[in-house]
DNA sequence: AAAATGCACAACCGCATGGGT
DNA sequence: CACCCATGCGGTTGTGCATTT
C-alpha cells in the first residue's frame, strides 16, 4: 500500500539505497526540485514525491550539519521548545543545519529522557507535582498546597485590548506566531550597540520578539515584584496583567529571588494593558531594565536604543522559568546535570 | 554464543494548510 | 464557496545496530 498521494503509482518504501540517493541527488542539484510530485518521475526514481522530499530534506541536502548535538543546540532546543512546545519546524530554524525530524528525534530520544530524570515535565518544563511540592516546601515557611500554582502553561502572558479580551483567560505565547517570537541566545546582551540588531542569531525579521494578537496600547513592561505583590490574583484587575510571581509563588512570596548584589527587585515580567504603568527603573545588574515604550507599534519589541542599557537575556531566562523554583538559590535546579 | 532488549535514527502516515481553479 | 492538489508538519512506526541477559 503506497501514500495516498502516490496510490496510482507503483513505489518502493523503506531505506533509501545510495543508487537511489544518487539519483535524486543529480536531479536536484541539476533542476531543483521544483513540483516535488513530478520529481520521482524526471529523476527515475519509484518513489513517492513525498518520499523524495523528505530524503533531500532529512538527508541529502548539501547544507546539513552532521553528527551528533552540541550542548550549545542543546540548550537551544529546551529553550525554544519551553516556549513553542513541540513545533520542531520552528525549532529547527534556530538550529542551522539541522532538521525537524533530526530535532524530534534528539528530543524524544535524550533531551526528554533528562528533564523527566530531574523532574521536570518535557511537555511544560515545569517541576512535575512531587518535586515542585518539595521545592516549594524549601522555599516557604507558610504555605498550604491548595495555594501552588496549578497552571501548567510555561509561559503564559494575557494579550489585552484586542476584541475584548476577557481579562481573566490569558494567551499562551504558544498563540503567538512564531515566525514573530525569536530569542536571542541566553548569554547576550540585546542591547549591545555593536552588535546590528539584524545580525542577531535566532531571527527572522527585525523584529527580536513581537506578538501577533498586538495590542492598541502596547507595552512590554518588567516590573519589581513589590510592585505587584498586593494582588492575590495572577491577573491584575486593574492594569490588567499577569504577574508571574503571583502565578508562580503564593501570597506574592517571591518566586525567582535572584539574589545578585546589584539588583533590588526580583524582575516579573507584565504584558501591560489598556493603561500604561509608571514603573521606577528596574536595575538588574547595574543595567536598566525599562520595556515601556509606547511609541512602539509592535506588540512587543526590546528597544535597542538605550545607549549603555543592556538586557541580560540570560537573566529573562532565568526569570520566566516558569518553575517557581529560586535559580541560583540553593536548590534542586543548581543540581540539573545535562550529562547523557 | 544466542536470544532478548534498548536505542537512535530514518521513514512513513495522516492531517492541516494554502494556492489554484 | 467548494473542491482538488501539493506541500509542510508532527506523531508514530520500522529498521538496524549495540548492549545486556
Amino acid at each position: 500500500m503506497g501514500h495516498h498521494c502516490c496510490s496510482k503509482q507503483k513505489v518502493k518504501r523503506g531505506l533509501w539505497s545510495p543508487e537511489e540517493d544518487d539519483k535524486l541527488v543529480k536531479y536536484i542539484t541539476t533542476h531543483g526540485h521544483g513540483c516535488w510530485s513530478a520529481v520521482p518521475k524526471l529523476a527515475g526514481l519509484q518513489r513517492c514525491g513525498k518520499s523524495c522530499r523528505l530524503r533531500w530534506i532529512n538527508y541529502l541536502r548539501p547544507d546539513l550539519k552532521r553528527g551528533s548535538f552540541t550542548e550549545e543546540e542543546e540548550r537551544i532546543i529546551i529553550d525554544v521548545h519551553r516556549i513553542l512546545g513541540n513545533r520542531w519546524a520552528q525549532i529547527a530554524k534556530h538550529l542551522p543545519g539541522r532538521t525537524d525530524n533530526e530535532v524530534k528525534n534528539f528530543w524524544n530520544s535524550c533531551i526528554k529522557k533528562k528533564l523527566v530524570a530531574q523532574g521536570l515535565d518535557p511537555k511544560t518544563h515545569n517541576l512535575m507535582p512531587t518535586s515542585r511540592s518539595n521545592s516549594y516546601s524549601n522555599n516557604l515557611t507558610n504555605n498550604s498546597s491548595s495555594q501552588f500554582p496549578s497552571s501548567t502553561t510555561p509561559f503564559t502572558i494575557s494579550s489585552l485590548g484586542k476584541n475584548n479580551i476577557d481579562p481573566t483567560k490569558s494567551t499562551s505565547l504558544l498563540d503567538i506566531d512564531p515566525a514573530l517570537l525569536t530569542l536571542p541566545p541566553q548569554n547576550l546582551l540585546i542591547n549591545q550597540p555593536n552588535i546590528p540588531i539584524a545580525n542577531y542569531p535566532y531571527q527572522d525579521n527585525s523584529v527580536l520578539m513581537s506578538f501577533k494578537d498586538q495590542n492598541p496600547n502596547p507595552s512590554f513592561d518588567f516590573t519589581n515584584a513589590a510592585s505587584c505583590s498586593s494582588s492575590s490574583s495572577p491577573f491584575n484587575q486593574t492594569n490588567g496583567f499577569i504577574d508571574e510571581s503571583v502565578m508562580w509563588a503564593p501570597n506574592g512570596i517571591d518566586a525567582m529571588d535572584l539574589s545578585q548584589p546589584n539588583e533590588g527587585v526580583a524582575p516579573t515580567i507584565h504584558a501591560v494593558g489598556q493603561q500604561q504603568q509608571t514603573q521606577p527603573q528596574n536595575y538588574v545588574n547595574g543595567r536598566v531594565m525599562d520595556f515601556n515604550d509606547t511609541t512602539n507599534e509592535k506588540g512587543m519589541e526590546i528597544d535597542d536604543n538605550y545607549a549603555g542599557n543592556a538586557f541580560d537575556i540570560e537573566l529573562m531566562e532565568s526569570a520566566l522559568m516558569p518553575c517557581g523554583m529560586l535559580y541560583g538559590g540553593g536548590n534542586s535546579m543548581e543540581q540539573l546535570q545535562w550529562d547523557c
